[in-house]
DNA sequence: TGAGATAATTGACAAGTTGTTGTTTAATTG
DNA sequence: CAATTAAACAACAACTTGTCAATTATCTCA
């Protein structure tokens, strides 16, 4: 990719990035962008087609990043054998918490949500499908996947809106807990 | 409240409601909604700011109705006696499929994601704090909740995005029996 | 029922946003 | 260095927004 575009690109994206920390996303112009990018407007329009692509490209590299991270540190790992796995999630979402306050927060991004979503489900299925054999079933693999992704968005979330009271290994050994155990250890019935 | 003002809002409503479900809800403007409302435009800021004002006061019926239903049903009972609830929130999410996987799909909108989660968060605290004494608390019971609630959420989305090939009843089993005994009911560690 | 209050209609306003185009200038690559 | 590709710039019509003041219709309650 030319030079220039790939310099052009990542302006923006910091550039929106940027404001959508300051301001309301709907309410931002593609003017804002250029004006905050220092390029005329109608150079966005040689490069995205609307906001939601830009910011698309924009995402893309944080999750890759973490994507990385973690894929290097829990090869083939049991789930249940990783909660730091779950505490990468959080350190990382501790690091650009402004960022992620306001993509997930209040008036969240519905794209984003689900991207998320999506990202940790399939992550899971892999954990999940390569633990198989010892585990007895509960439900379909896919749904496990997507109850242990819910379940870590939502904890997530509730912690970046409640100011981060436990440490992120706290948070991941929480998790864990919770995905593999569940609410009630024992059921009494 | 004036029967005018009453009969309006709910055209203004209604006709958001429509829309949302034939074009992105980013792309609504205001004439949209006045247009298919039969109103004039002028007649929208007499009542509201902002599309986020009307769609709020558009969903309170929604949830105010499934949520009176659960009530009704489930008063007092602890929650794993309970898969009925769950799948009466399943049945309605089927009964407004369409409306829902616009508002929770793809490019859902957070508002109405981050609300619902609440909504799910917030009952699921008052019946794990009713059913207290007997359980052995893995987390604080706020993080249970919201752990409960995420599940919940994951599942309807996955369940609506893919065709809700299974029934009320049985998606209200697989998520009962997955927050309360997990996804690995004996740890083989 | 009728008077007074409240909502809705209408038309118009300036300010701002959008997407696009054609031309010119600059940077990059081999 | 020449050819290619991107960015800058200015200007376009079309549309959206929020707000106004003046007028008309509808409702409420005494």
């Amino acid at each position: 990719m030319d030079r220039r575009k790939r310099r052009t690109r990542k302006l923006l994206g910091e550039a929106l990035l940027e404001l959508v920390q300051e301001k309301p996303y709907e309410q931002i112009t593609i003017q804002d962008i250029t004006d905050r990018a220092d390029l005329n407007r109608a150079t966005y329009y040689l490069h995205y087609k609307s906001k939601e692509e830009l910011l698309a490209d924009s995402l893309e590299g944080y999750f890759d990043e973490l994507v990385e991270q973690i894929a290097t540190k829990t090869m083939n790992k049991p789930i249940w054998e990783n909660p730091e796995a779950d505490a990468m999630v959080f350190t990382h979402v501790a690091e650009h918490a402004d960022l992620y306050r306001v993509l997930l927060g209040e008036n969240g991004m519905g794209y984003v949500i689900n991207r998320i979503i999506d990202y940790i489900a399939k992550f899971s299925e892999l954990q999940l499908r390569a633990g198989l054999g010892t585990i007895e079933l509960q439900a379909p693999i896919e749904i496990m996947a997507r109850h242990v992704a819910g379940s870590l968005y939502a904890l997530i979330t509730w912690w970046l809106m409640n100011d981060m009271p436990y440490t992120p290994l706290q948070m991941s050994e929480m998790t864990t807990r919770l995905c593999l155990s569940g609410t009630v250890p024992i059921p009494q019935t």
